[in-house]
DNA sequence: TTGTAGGCGTTATCAG
DNA sequence: CTGATAACGCCTACAA
C-alpha cells in the first residue's frame, strides 16, 4: 500500500535508521550510501507518513483557520484574498493548511478545541476578532500557539501576537476627504458592534469630525451586516430620515455597494448628489458604477505577515514586532463626487 | 502537556484498552464503568490524539481540496461558495478540509503527491478539470479515493466519479434565448480552450445556432481567461471587429461584467444595443448595473454532494449515482435587452 | 559509519 | 467485562 522507510531498507540493504538518517540529510552517513538510499526512496516514490512522522515529533507542519462565516453570509471576497496570502505562504513554508467555516457560537469553539487539543494544527490564525472573543483567551490558556488578523476592540488590552491595519486613520481620512470636498452632514455605516475593528473605524470617523470642528451627531451612525444588504438597509435609512446628508461612509465595500443601490434607488446620484466611500478595496470597487473610493488595506499582505510570524512563533524564532499595524490608503474614485482620479 | 487515553486509565483505575473501549461506545462495557471513565475524561478535558488515531487507523478524517488558481487570479466567488458546500457538508460528516491554492503545473502535483502518499486525507476533491488533465490518472494510479466538480471534455471519456453541471443545456437556453429575442449576430466569449468544460459550452452555443438555422461564424467566438479582464478584452474585440453583433454570450459572470464593461466604453446600451449573459449566477450578477442574465449553477449543493460522494466512496459505501449532471437554469434578466423580468 | 531499541497515542486481537 | 500486548511509521538516544 504506502511505501516505508522499512521498504526502503529491506530494498537497499540498510537499516531503517540510516535510510532514515540518509534521506534528513544527517551528515554521519556515508555518501556512497546515501546516493543510493536516495536512488531507492526514488525509485519506490517514497513519500514520508507525515502522520507518524507528526506522531512521533508532536509537529504537523500544519496551520488552521477558521473562517468566520458571519450569520448566514458567507466569507466574501475578501476571504478570499485572505485565504490566498495565507495559503501560499503556507506552502512555500512547507506548511499545510487545515481550514474549516464556522459561525460564531458554540460549534466554533469545538472547531478550535479539535483543530489544537486534536494536536492536528501547530498554530492556529485567527481572523476578525469580537468584542470579548473567547478564542484568544482559549488558546492562551492551552498555550498553544497562534496569530490573530486585528487587534481586539480600543478599550480592551491585545496581549497576543497580530497583524491589523490602521483602520482608524483610514476611515479618518475618507471622512475628512468628504469633509475637505465642501460635506458637513456625513453618515457612518459602521459593522456590527460586536466585531472588534468597529472601535477604530468610529474612532476614525469621529477623528476627522474634530478635527474639522463639525458637530457629531449620533443618529448619523448606523450598524451594518458587513454584508450588501445591510450598507442597503442602512443607506436607505439614512437617506430617507435626514436628506441633508450628502455623504456617507461605508465601512466596507459591499456595504459601500449597497449604500450606492440605495442612492440609486431613490433617484439620486452617487457621486454628484452623495458621495460614497468603502473600505477594503476589492477588485470590485474599481469596477463598480461610479468606481468606489475606499480604503485600501493590502490583505494579502496581512496573510503573509501572519503567516510568517506564527511559523516564527512555533519554531522559536519569533520576529521581533509581533504586534503590527500596517498603513491603509485612501483611493480616491467617482464615487467621491470628484470629476475623475484624484 | 497532552491528556491522553493513559492519563485517564491512571485517574480511573482502569486500563487503556478499557478506557478506549469505553469512550468509543464499544458495547462490551460495563455501563457503571463507562460512565465513570467518560466522567474523568470531561475533567481532564480529554480530546483524542487524531494523528495517533489516523496512524493507527489508516483514516484520517480529512479531506483535501486543492484550489487552482488560475494564472495569477484567485478563486473568485465561484470557489467561495464551493469552498462553503464542501466546508459545511465536510464538517457536518465530521471531516477535515485540507486546503491548498495551487496553480496548475508542476508544484500543484507535488501538492497532491504530499497530500495522498503522505496520508494527509482520505479523499481528494478536484476542481475544474483541464484537457488531459493529469490529476485524475495520477489518482487512479494511486487506488486513492476521489471526486471531481466537472467531467472530461467531451471527447475523453470521463472514467471517475464526477459531479457536474448541465453546461451544454445552459449555453444552448441562454443562446436560444438571444436567438428568440430576435438576434442573429451572437457573440461567444469561451472559458480557455484548456479548460474540460469549454467544449460542453461551445456544443451548447452550436447547438441552439443549429436548431434556429443560423450559420456558425468562428470568428465570432474567442477565448477569455475566466477573470473580468478577459471578457472585455474579447468583448472589445467582438465589438470593434463585428459591428452586426447584437448579443454576446459569455461563459462565466466574471467574463460577462468585462463584456458590459467593454459595451459601456464604445457608447453602446448593455441589453438595448447588446445584449448579455453570464454563466454562473453570483451574488453580483443580480447587482450588477444593469443586472445580469446569467445561467444559475447549484454551485453549494456540487460541493454538498461531492463530499457526500466522496465520503461514501471512502468508507466502502458509495451512492448509487457517482456521475451526476445536474440541471442549469437560466435566469432572465435586464442585460438581456428585455424590460423587467421574464 | 551503522544498527538496536524504545516510544509518540491510539486501536485491534486475543486471552483471562 | 477487562487487560496485556502488539502494531501503525517515524525519529532519536545510545550502543556497536
Amino acid at each position: 500500500m504506502q511505501i516505508t522507510l522499512r521498504d526502503i531498507a529491506r530494498k537497499s540493504g540498510f537499516s531503517v535508521t540510516t535510510v532514515s538518517r540518509a534521506l534528513a540529510g544527517y551528515q554521519d552517513v556515508n555518501e556512497q550510501t546515501r546516493q543510493h538510499i536516495i536512488e531507492v526512496a526514488n525509485i519506490l516514490g517514497y513519500q514520508p507518513n507525515l502522520l507518524a512522522r507528526g506522531l512521533r515529533s508532536q509537529r504537523t507542519q500544519t496551520l488552521g483557520l477558521i473562517i468566520p462565516t458571519y450569520d448566514a453570509g458567507f466569507p466574501n471576497e475578501f476571504f478570499n484574498q485572505f485565504l490566498l496570502g495565507v495559503g501560499d505562504t503556507a506552502w512555500r513554508n512547507h506548511y499545510d493548511l487545515l481550514v474549516s467555516a464556522q459561525v460564531p457560537g458554540e460549534e466554533e469553539m469545538a472547531a478550535y478545541r479539535r483543530m489544537v487539543k486534536g494536536l492536528r494544527v501547530d498554530g492556529m490564525i485567527l481572523a476578525r476578532t469580537r468584542k470579548n472573543d473567547p478564542r484568544m483567551p482559549y488558546l492562551q490558556s492551552q498555550g498553544h500557539p497562534f496569530v490573530v488578523n486585528g487587534r481586539n476592540a480600543p478599550d480592551e488590552p491585545s496581549d497576543f501576537p497580530y497583524v491589523d491595519v490602521d483602520s482608524r486613520m483610514g476611515i479618518r481620512a475618507a471622512t475628512a476627504h468628504f469633509i475637505a470636498l465642501g460635506h458637513e452632514h456625513i453618515g457612518l455605516v459602521l459593522p456590527p458592534p460586536e466585531i472588534a475593528y468597529t472601535g477604530y473605524r468610529l474612532q476614525g470617523y469621529q477623528d476627522a469630525l474634530r478635527e474639522a470642528r463639525l458637530p457629531l451627531r449620533d443618529e448619523y451612525i448606523l450598524y451594518g451586516d458587513l454584508q450588501r444588504s445591510g450598507g442597503y438597509q442602512a443607506g436607505l435609512a439614512l437617506l430617507s430620515r435626514y436628506p441633508q446628508i450628502s455623504a456617507i461612509v461605508a465601512c466596507n465595500d459591499l456595504m459601500a455597494f449597497g449604500v450606492m443601490a440605495a442612492i440609486q434607488e431613490r433617484g439620486l446620484e452617487v457621486g454628484s448628489d452623495v458621495a460614497v466611500s468603502g473600505f477594503d478595496d476589492l477588485p470590485a470597487a474599481e469596477y463598480a458604477m461610479p468606481p468606489l473610493t475606499t480604503v485600501r488595506q493590502p490583505i494579502y499582505e496581512i496573510g503573509q505577515r501572519l503567516v510568517e510570524m506564527l511559523i516564527g512563533i512555533i519554531v522559536g524564532k519569533p520576529p521581533e514586532e509581533t504586534q503590527i499595524v500596517l498603513p491603509s490608503r485612501l483611493i480616491v474614485r467617482a464615487s467621491s463626487g470628484f470629476n475623475g482620479r484624484r
